[in-house]
DNA sequence: TGTCCACTGGAAGGGAGGGCTT
DNA sequence: AAGCCCTCCCTTCCAGTGGACA
């Protein structure tokens, strides 16, 4: 019997083995187009080469720019250059994975004690505890320490500027080690809410990584293109079309090089042996649609059960709605699924919540005599994003309800 | 010009849930 | 076991507000 894995085996490779390299968490030997920032960047870090404490540095830039593979970039090769001296201990973090006071201390006292007993539990602690063993760790080792917070913004709305205080000056503390702070941030205006002594010990040095134009991530899909696929499986538009419209967002290239992989994924499917410009356009669609269906799967089940208050209205033909209404409609659902009944305070956080998200769109407007409240629309498709909220376990007592008191204005 | 609506969004704090310490 | 600590989710309380309307 033919085998119905036979059509895969009898298609012509797309991918050659080293498919990750097109994952945007993959670090190449060379950046293209960032030479000048990477350099920029190795003159101030080379300090620490010589034992001497970097100045902190403050790198800005919008998504998808390089910020983030040209530090850990540089990160590779100075702990590689270092191999013999061991003067530099580089830590790297993503804030917004951890995004409290005490989970960044545990976070870099982790990177830095090796053996098993003595780590920092992720709970428990006092934040000053874990501080002071930090310090004296860090002191103990008699290093440079480079410490790149990745998305610091994050950290400092969710947290404030606490830890980073304190971390800026424990420095000023430490006898024979030093210590330097690197921050990434997509968003340049964080700092001005900042502590100003924070900021401007922080912002020592400061540079912009500058979004990536079409021809820029043209260089950057080609130069990964080499090494991730088969020779002639890529149509000659194909590189040209995802440089062009990711550049249109932005310059993005991690979503560059998400679109080239998705479009490969979608041709290898078909079992075509080419990648074609239908196939970006597909891809696009795709990676568009999964983001939306990815934010409102991983929703928490009352701001999912916002949500779908909000389709109600939207379906009893009020587009837009107020926090009034939806907390109406919210009181109602929450009653039918058994869930406990939250403040319309608690609500009006989530509303924004999901405002900040995409996935609803809301604005503050005035109605006169009618009061002040929030304008609500809705801002994804309305039939997936219901099936998707339909899917959650909690919410099955609503699957195809519709509200008894509908609207008709036929 | 003032009133007044329907909230907004800040502040403070409770309590549950994780887990350490003694 | 009792006493801590930290974070998360939530409540309570409330001063503040843009603008249609009288």
């Amino acid at each position: 019997m033919e085998s119905i894995f036979k059509r895969y085996l009898d298609n012509r490779k797309i991918f050659t083995r080293n498919r990750q390299i097109l994952q945007s968490s993959y670090i190449p030997n060379e950046l293209p187009h960032r030479n000048e920032e990477i350099e920029q960047m190795a003159s101030v870090l080379a300090t620490a080469l010589h034992g001497d404490r970097p100045s902190n540095m403050m790198i800005f830039g919008k998504t998808g720019t390089g910020k983030t593979a040209s530090v850990k970039f540089l990160g590779k090769e100075l702990q590689r250059v270092d191999q013999t001296l061991k003067n530099v201990h580089f830590i790297y973090m993503n804030c917004e994975v951890v995004d409290t006071q005490y989970g960044v201390l545990q976070n870099i006292g982790n990177q830095i004690i090796i053996d098993f007993e003595h780590r920092i539990p992720f709970t428990g602690w006092s934040t000053e505890r874990v501080y002071n063993i930090l310090m004296e760790k860090i002191d103990e080792m008699d290093k440079v320490f480079i410490i790149v917070l990745d998305e610091i913004d994050k950290l400092f709305y969710k947290s404030g500027d606490d830890v980073l205080y304190h971390l800026s000056k424990m420095n000023d503390d430490l006898e024979r080690s030093k210590l330097s702070l690197v921050g990434i941030s997509n968003d340049l205006k964080f700092t001005e809410f900042m502590d100003p002594r924070v900021r401007s010990r922080l912002g020592e040095e400061k540079m912009v990584f500058p979004p990536y134009n079409a021809e820029q991530l043209r260089d950057i899909l080609m130069q990964r293109a080499a090494l991730a696929f088969e020779r002639d499986t890529l149509e000659e538009g194909v590189v040209p079309l995802c440089a062009a419209l990711s550049a249109q967002e932005m310059g993005d290239a991690r979503r560059a090089l998400d679109m080239l992989r998705i479009s490969a994924e979608i041709a290898e499917r078909n079992g075509d042996d080419v990648v074609t410009e239908a196939h970006v356009m597909k891809a696009k669609n795709k990676i568009e649609l999964d983001a939306i269906s990815e934010t409102v799967r991983t929703l928490p089940t009352q701001s999912k059960l916002v949500l779908l208050s909000i389709i109600v209205n939207d379906d009893k033909n009020n587009h837009h709605m107020t926090t009034g209404d939806v907390y109406h409609e919210y009181k109602d659902l929450a009653d039918i699924v058994g869930l406990s009944i939250l403040t319309q305070r608690r609500i009006t956080d989530l509303i924004s919540e999901m405002d900040m998200l995409g996935i609803i769109h809301a604005r503050v407007k005035s109605f006169g005599r009618g009061g002040r409240t929030k304008e609500i629309e809705l801002s994804v498709p309305k039939a997936e994003t219901r099936g998707i909220l339909e899917g959650d376990e909690d919410l099955s007592p609503l699957k195809s309800y519709r509200p008894a008191t509908q609207t008709t204005l036929m």
